[in-house]
DNA sequence: CCTGTTATTGACACCGGTGACAATAAGTTT
DNA sequence: AAACTTATTGTCACCGGTGTCAATAACAGG
């Protein structure tokens, strides 16, 4: 290995010194660029570029020495500069519309724990899927900050006409939903349905027997998982949910506070109502309160979803647990994963939720 | 105005038919860029990215020709392009570490509200202020993306650890907090001691002299804004907070259900009772029910913030509500306005929290 | 020794904008 | 009329990366 070679690399060259040099005499002025660390290491910034992308064209020392560099001088490619030249960006956008603060909050957690350690940002986006510019907006959004590719959660994680203009302008995506509306590389699924058959269980395994459901808004394709599973639930004991004890809300606190009052009224009363979501259960509870009567005592009720609200409330709701957070990381995990090479998706892409039994629950007086 | 100078523009050139036909030849297959409309207009695209940037250097003619050719093919400048040139994004990025969802999401809402109609976008960035690296973690975060400033919340917004290093970057910033810890230009305050002392005032007025509070995780100063308002506005009717009266909560949930039990112990009891935050009256309101006692009837509570949960429990809290969502758009705009040529800044920079008259708060019993 | 192949690297243009400064034309001053 | 201003516009390099394709060297085969 001779070092005089016309071509040959100055194999004597230790990047270390040479780098930490550079930092002796930049002192953090400003942040090194792919040129510093081209002009440190003895290559073209193209090599360095390719260090950068782990392209498999760069012999291992080069890549090695190129990498002390990097390491050294505290070198970060500009997401920017190669946001432009790879024409797109390096964010990814949650385009929601759930209104509960805690699921939107526990959701770009997730998100963010799965984007974390990678060059990832999260830009967030909410939105009105009643407006008639909603989808016109998403697509403005996601053009003008070209970007890698959104998560879309309920409800509007439903809807084709988004999905629609995001495959046509040819943006990645994930939709988080409560069963499978999608290839499976662009899914993540909740899987309500389990989710209320454990609360059905629970109810009928109390002894329950006259069982009542306050059904979420229809349009929300959770609602019918829900009451689907409540139903399937309920019949593996035998018993079958009444059209009279199915009571019609929109997951509002307020409809569960109308609702429950409806529910007083019938007759025979039943002993137990599950509700859709927490805030519709809490607004049961509050009903029977403001009729001065008692949860479980009077009746027993059952949530879903087991927000703050569930243990903020007296007595505490028996509710089913959604594990939103994992969700969100899931989300982002499968969002990347659609560009490497893997061209499988890892991972299930589903999650199961479980019941927390709290107070709101017990047998019947009978 | 001859038509056939050498160097005179051609005057008659009809932009918006030009425009149009471009349109009709790309049919969308890409987005325009700024040589697109270079082109069409006849001008170099120095002159268009003076029409972008509204430089004055440019005759209106022109101006009018360019814009015409801009609204016709919908031209929108690259935000990442622009971003490169201008060596910083066109990002803004909200740091927090406030662990109650409604707060987060209503002030996303806000600053989102204060974004509308600008090129800018929101990157959001929990932290924990307890991690060691958090400051690094922070402006590792605002030099990758180069964020054109950050807005802060409570707590970290009044850690100066972390505006130290924003101001050392270069990085814009508004902080939101309940003083004023910063110049007038990087501040939203809240004003929570207007808001404490209306809640004493209306303990007062109710005819309640046995008065406690509970008071907030003493590192924020929240905690000691809303004690020292309280005790203003308890002043006011010439009463004092007794120290027996002060117990010490940390704004969770579960702090109040402490303290509201130890409340119960003290000899005499107070008729009422203010705490800190929603969550803890939350925590009270449990207690009392707990032990089997009602409110308002043993014991008023006041809450603060205004949150859901305070609407969700019975009785409903009366509270101070705080107008999240309007701070997070005056942050919003005080950030944007920091780079406009107006040196004044305009509005005010306060907000003002205001009482809510629930059913959680009563005369006393005597 | 000549030629084809593979491995590695670099040159150069380009992504879509902006900054610095020069160039041009028209108007003003002397 | 020459020289100086002012208003307006263009040229060219650059921001910090990547794509394309050519160049080079080393190696294998004939």
């Amino acid at each position: 290995m001779s070092a005089v070679g016309r071509k040959v690399r100055n194999t004597a060259i230790d990047y270390r010194q040479v780098s930490e040099q550079w930092n002796a005499e930049h002192q953090g002025q400003r942040k090194p660029t792919i040129n510093d660390v081209a002009e440190l290491a003895g290559v073209s910034k193209k090599t360095v570029s390719r260090v950068i992308n782990n392209s498999p064209l760069v012999n291992e020392e080069t890549r090695d020495g190129i990498q002390t560099v990097i390491q050294t001088i505290g070198y970060q490619p500009d997401p920017q500069a190669r946001g432009l030249a790879f024409r797109r960006s390096f964010l990814v956008g949650m385009i929601y519309d759930n209104p509960n603060p805690q699921y939107v909050v526990n959701m770009q957690l997730g998100i963010l724990d799965g984007l974390r350690g990678t060059a990832y940002e999260l830009v967030v986006h909410p939105c009105d899927r009643d407006s008639d510019r909603f989808i016109e907006d998403a697509k403005q959004f996601v053009e003008l900050q070209k970007l890698h590719g959104v998560i879309l959660t309920p409800s509007i994680s439903e809807d084709d006409r988004i999905t629609d203009m995001l495959r046509e302008i040819g943006c990645a995506y994930v939709r988080v939903a409560s069963i499978a509306l999608d290839m499976e590389q662009r899914m993540i699924v909740t899987n309500d349905r389990i989710g209320s058959r454990a609360a059905a269980r629970h109810l009928a395994e109390l002894g329950h027997r006259r069982v009542a459901f306050i059904a979420g808004r229809g349009s929300f394709r959770s609602a019918h998982e829900r009451r689907s599973g409540f139903e399937e639930g309920l019949a593996e004991f035998g018993l079958k949910l009444s059209p009279d004890y199915i009571l019609q809300g929109n997951y509002t606190f307020e409809s569960g506070l109308e609702q429950g009052a409806k529910l007083l009224a019938l007759d025979p009363p039943p002993t137990a109502v599950f509700a859709a979501n927490d805030e519709m259960a809490a607004g049961v509870v509050q009903a029977l309160r403001i009729a001065g009567l008692d949860v479980p005592e009077s009746l027993s009720v059952v949530g879903f979803d087991d927000f703050e609200v569930a243990t903020r409330i007296w007595p505490r709701l028996t509710t089913v647990h959604s594990p939103t957070r994992d969700i969100g990381r899931l989300a982002a995990e499968r969002l990347l994963q659609s560009e490497s090479a893997d061209s499988e998706v890892s991972g299930t892409g589903q999650t199961t939720p479980h019941l927390v039994e709290r107070e709101s629950t017990a047998s019947p007086a009978s």
